[in-house]
DNA sequence: GATGAATGAGTGTTCATTCAT
DNA sequence: AATGAATGAACACTCATTCAT
């Protein structure tokens, strides 16, 4: 049975509302972008977005709330349907980041990554949505690099690995837009992929010498870490 | 003899101004910063600041060209004086912008990366100081990478790793100011050293090879690309 | 059945400003005339003014499209309710302002030929309805002149005495109120009643020669003009 | 002896200040011509001009004053060089406002007819010299009026007769700027021609009745009135 | 659920003017 | 005579938000 109503968060008006301000907030930014302004392109009158959204802030969750939703659908499950190979996976993920800079004509880099440097100072609450935003994003890629098992060393520290994944995206990105120049953004992947690849080395390396065949799950995840939005997990 | 005079862009209720403006620029960003906010904290009536600068956009791009004449003084220097082994400097890099933000209670990272993501799509002209800022700080890594001579593999990509380490520093000030946490900056610097290590163990492992010596200058950096912001020398 | 409604261009707050903006940019001038000042007299907050026009633009040009409806209302009729001799008519209305001229202390004169000359250039946009009022007015006067038929010389060119009319008018006006003194505009209407009297005169020779009978319709206005705000009737 | 110094009203910046300012009040008014605009345009700094005027309504003064005294050597003499017969040099000083309307795009018309509505109420002191400057203009006229003597019948009156002149000057510079046409301004001008054209037959009438011979001096002006500039010889 | 008029503090900027040098 | 920094009130306008209907 498919429920009809519009009532509580899955109104087809509050979602356009959202979408327009996902919008508008990834191109502006959240201080620059006017509440008119989304009313305006939504074709919603005041009444009704305040109907949704105590205020702009509570506007703002929502939008990051729902960005973070459909982070798997939008950025990992493309990549992961990209190839099957788990470290290629990470370049992948690299990979479309530039093209949407490229085809957005270096506007569109990373819309909680702006509003991190924005927003979380003075939108406390705004803080918390970001945290879980970088966390799964880079627990994402933690989860490829254990997909990887012993192609990396033992001692190699895989949510480490993730987090500068993440780091050299978001500084990638930045650089890319600030030159309007994907060269940078890519000299960085490049170095990314030399460090993997060194890693590489190293594993085939001690395994040959210790005699190890190359085993796909050469280190498992500890089960306990599993949950993606846990905090326990963190490692950092 | 001292100038008593306080003409043109030596002000120094110009450069009062600067000061201020750079300050909140940095703590609460370009848009969220008023310009009777900045008049309030300098003690200067509006007048005067229109006096000095054509608008809003003029006090960027004067804060910005002030904060890139500051950039070796406040940043590089004291990183030189820190250390005098070329690659500890860049780590060394790294821990003071730890340091500061930690010390500023994770709210001061890089102005000039706040401001890339904040207004280069909208003020075209501030772009100009921001890829400046950008060259310029890599540039003087990258010198410190060419000064390392022949620790670092021949084919290592100096300019690249340069770019690399201003990515993982905004990457991880980004990271480190959402989780108010500096561990996932650190965790991305510390994967950085990992890297530059193997590539100093392979950089012994070809000398022992071929029977070098381990020269300063192995690989001495070309004198054609020195000026920094020339830009030629862009090599990405 | 009264409309309790207040939507559209009818509401009660939209009207209150257009009639007290309309008051002081009579009184004082466009520029002369602060938006504050109108919300203070109109008793409106700022936003209240900018939700039913788009800027100060767009208030003038609701103020001249008001007075442009209410020309006939306040000026035409009560003239034509003050006599019924066409060329009367046209002396009336010049008293009319005299008299306005002078019960306002010099200071109220004619709206539209104040904007005429203050805002012409600059506000283009404005133009249009200014340009209608003067072919509103002076196709009015025009009518009085047709009106009076074989009183008025055939080859009187009763447009061209229209806008003469209008010029006496706006000419005397600007004097009167230069010199706060209605006797350089009086001569001025002095001297147009001896030109409409000769003009009688020949009118009476010719038909006394030509052994005509004054008829009232002895030059029948041109049907295909009769449209006031046609472009077509436009004859100069 | 030519006086080499630049002291007091004779200044060459003076001077300087005044022609700018005097050129800007006309193509934009009063109230639209900001201080610091005549300053860039003077390329005099805001010192100087307050050295040579208390305000910008001292400014006004001066450019009014200024403006008086040049009326004959610019507007006058150039009509009277034109032809010497009295009642053409009325068409060929109406011929000049027109010619400058056109040449300049509609946009110059006469200064201090737009000061006469912008400033008359608001700068009281500015009345007098724009009274005097419509009492010279008017004279002028009326001047010429007496010398065509017995072409216009003795009872006419001519400073009235001039006043209506200055009236339709204004009021048809006034519809041809705001059409952007010289059409309005010419038909009013051509009606002018009539009236006189029908004073002037009037008089040959009378003449010939009369038997009187046509004498350049048949109505001689009265010599207490000839003080272009004192208020006895003002008749209206 | 939705409307749109209303609020009032806030925005960046220009204004004419002053004055020490 | 001239400079240019400084003043502060005023400018037109936008903001996020409220609320009766």
């Amino acid at each position: 049975m498919i429920d009809h109503s519009n009532r509580g968060s899955g109104s087809v008006t509050r979602e356009r509302i959202l979408e327009i301000a996902e919008q508008l907030f990834h191109e502006r930014g959240y201080g620059a972008t006017g509440v008119a302004t989304v009313l305006r392109a939504a074709g919603v009158r005041s009444g009704s977005l305040y109907h949704f959204f105590r205020g702009k802030e509570a506007l703002l969750l929502g939008v990051l709330a729902r960005h973070l939703a459909l982070l798997r659908i939008r950025v990992f499950e493309p990549v992961e349907r990209a190839t099957d190979d788990p470290l290629e996976r990470v370049f992948a993920l690299l990979q479309l980041y530039m093209r949407n800079l490229e085809s957005s004509g270096f506007t569109l880099g990373c819309l909680v990554g702006n509003l991190a440097l924005e927003v979380a100072d003075t939108i406390p609450t705004a803080r918390v949505p970001i945290d879980r935003y970088f966390d799964t994003w880079s627990g994402e890629v933690q989860r490829w690099l254990e997909a990887a098992g012993g192609r990396l060393p033992a001692d190699a520290d895989r949510p480490a690995l993730a987090r500068t994944v993440l780091a050299v995206m978001e500084g990638g990105v930045m650089q890319a837009r600030a030159h309007r120049e994907l060269r940078p953004f890519a000299a960085a992947v490049g170095q990314l992929r030399s460090y993997l690849e060194s890693l590489e080395a190293r594993a085939r390396r001690e395994r040959t010498e210790s005699g190890q065949s190359p085993s796909g799950e050469g280190r498992r995840p500890d089960p306990t870490r599993r949950g993606i939005n846990g905090s326990a997990w963190r490692t950092w």
